[in-house]
RNA sequence: GCGGGUGUCGUCAAGUGGUUAAGACCUCGGAUUGUGGUUCCGAUAUACAUGGGUUCGAAUCCCAUCAUCCGCCCCA
């Protein structure tokens, strides 16, 4: 035998046993962000290398060490390692400033980042995702975080925790991370490599190290003080304090974690995940942020902007699988030419039903109704010649002669 | 990029140096020549990840490679 070739590492195929369940989440998607008033959006799957660069910003480990990139004609081509940036690419592009405000995008699809796989995480993996443009007021979070919430609760999936924090905005992030750069001076050589690397390139990501020197470290009074101090500014923390009081009336139980950090540097104020206690550690299902400035960065006029993004893959792991629906009937027949016309006959009037293409005997036939469907529909010389069929309810054993025309109505009632 | 675990039929899974490598499920056939799901019998002609090594002898021990899973990191 020719030897097999095997599917790219971190990839996995969709399997027809899992479809359901996918097919179940898109369905769900459509249904609640349409409600929500948001359009589907298709941008291309490969993009401009520069526009992630730009987009995602070049000191993430997104844009540094995790993206599929390629040369084609001396152009830099990447495949999309997430989808907002090509979503405000089209949003720009495409003249969506005009619009009237809110500007709502939803989409769904394949991304790439190049990682070292494990559970919940894979080199081509699939995002659902909302973005809204326009709107720079409190409500606009709310609702985004309402819209996430609501597409989980229509999967079934209620009990996951809501996790909300600021980033305040450039200005008053930019204070803060002085304090913090000050405040771990002395300390820098004790710090982790990783951390020490961060201290320069991002100071607001060496709050969720999780090496037990930094935590110490950080646990120390004067430095936890400066950590956890409300650095935000006025106006960001009236903004703040709207988005929780918004969130409250609304209902959603969600709580505060001042380290809740996002590695895309395009957010600022407003971020948020929503996590499970049972996906091991890449427990996040859904994350997202405002990103006010993303917009103007990409070319663009000055837009404010909020969205989220959910791994597929790990709520598919968090839903309640159904089985597969069993076929409608299973024309059990020795007559080949009359079996393949009743089955067409019922698939034209809605049905799901298969007959046998082996034409095996009889008992070989009812066996497979029986795995397969949830009636037997036999069609034998007599019935052929009366121009009837008989049902068999292949749960119940109840076998019935009925008019050929009262199938339908039979196995539908 | 760094750690750790695991690789035996399509799937699950026994077997830890010694004749033809259990078993179960799935699939297919038969018992049952127009009535299934239970039961019984049988079949799928060479499944020990790959390549080396140790040994009289390796699925079993050692090394390497590959794959996969889990953790770090990062994120969805």
């Amino acid at each position: 035998m020719a030897k097999i070739i095997n599917v790219i590492k971190g990839t996995k195929d969709i399997l027809p046993q899992d479809i359901d369940t996918w097919q179940f989440m898109e369905q769900q998607a459509l249904e609640v962000f349409n409600r929500y008033g948001y359009k589907e959006i298709r941008t291309p799957i490969i993009e401009a290398t520069e526009l992630f660069a730009r987009g995602v910003g070049d000191t993430t480990d997104i844009v540094n060490k995790e993206m599929y990139t390629f040369e084609k004609s001396e152009k830099s081509i990447t495949l999309r390692p997430e989808n907002t940036a090509g979503v405000v690419r089209s949003f720009i592009e495409n003249g969506m400033t005009r619009q009237t405000f809110p500007v709502k995008l939803w989409y769904k699809g394949p991304m790439f980042r190049y990682e070292r796989p494990q559970a919940g995480r894979q080199r081509q993996f699939h995002q659902v995702g909302c973005e809204m443009f326009g709107i720079k007021e409190p409500s606009a979070d709310a609702e985004v975080i309402l819209t996430a919430a609501s597409y989980l609760k229509s999967l079934g999936l209620d009990n996951l925790t809501v996790e909300v924090n600021s980033l305040g905005c450039p200005t008053c992030r930019e204070k803060y991370k002085q304090r913090i750069k000050e405040v771990l001076k002395p300390e820098f050589e004790n710090l982790c490599e990783d951390c020490q690397a961060r201290y320069e390139k991002n100071p607001l990501r060496l709050l969720d190290c999780k090496v037990e020197s930094c935590q110490k470290i950080f646990e120390k009074p004067e430095i936890k003080s400066v950590i956890y101090s409300d650095f935000i500014c006025e106006d960001c923390a009236e903004h703040y304090s709207k988005v929780k009081e918004y969130l409250k009336q609304a209902g959603v139980v969600y709580s505060e974690n001042k380290l809740l950090v996002r590695g895309l540097d395009y957010y600022n104020r407003t971020v948020f995940e929503i996590k499970s206690n049972n996906l091991g550690s890449q427990n996040a299902v859904c994350g997202g942020g405002r990103y006010d400035s993303l917009v103007e960065n990409l070319g663009g006029e000055s837009v404010p902007a909020i969205g989220w993004a959910m791994g597929m893959e790990r709520l598919f792991s968090l839903i309640q699988k159904n089985p597969s629906p069993k076929l409608d009937g299973f024309v059990v027949s020795n007559y080949t030419p009359y079996a393949l016309m009743l089955t067409q006959e019922l698939r034209s009037k809605g049905l799901c039903v298969e007959f046998d293409m082996q034409n095996k005997k009889f008992t070989k036939q009812l066996e497979k109704a029986a795995k397969l469907a949830k009636y037997a529909i036999i069609l034998g010389e007599d019935e052929i010649k009366n121009n009837t069929v008989s049902i068999k309810n292949l749960e119940t054993s109840t076998q019935i002669n009925v008019k050929r025309e009262d199938v339908l109505k039979t196995i539908k009632g």
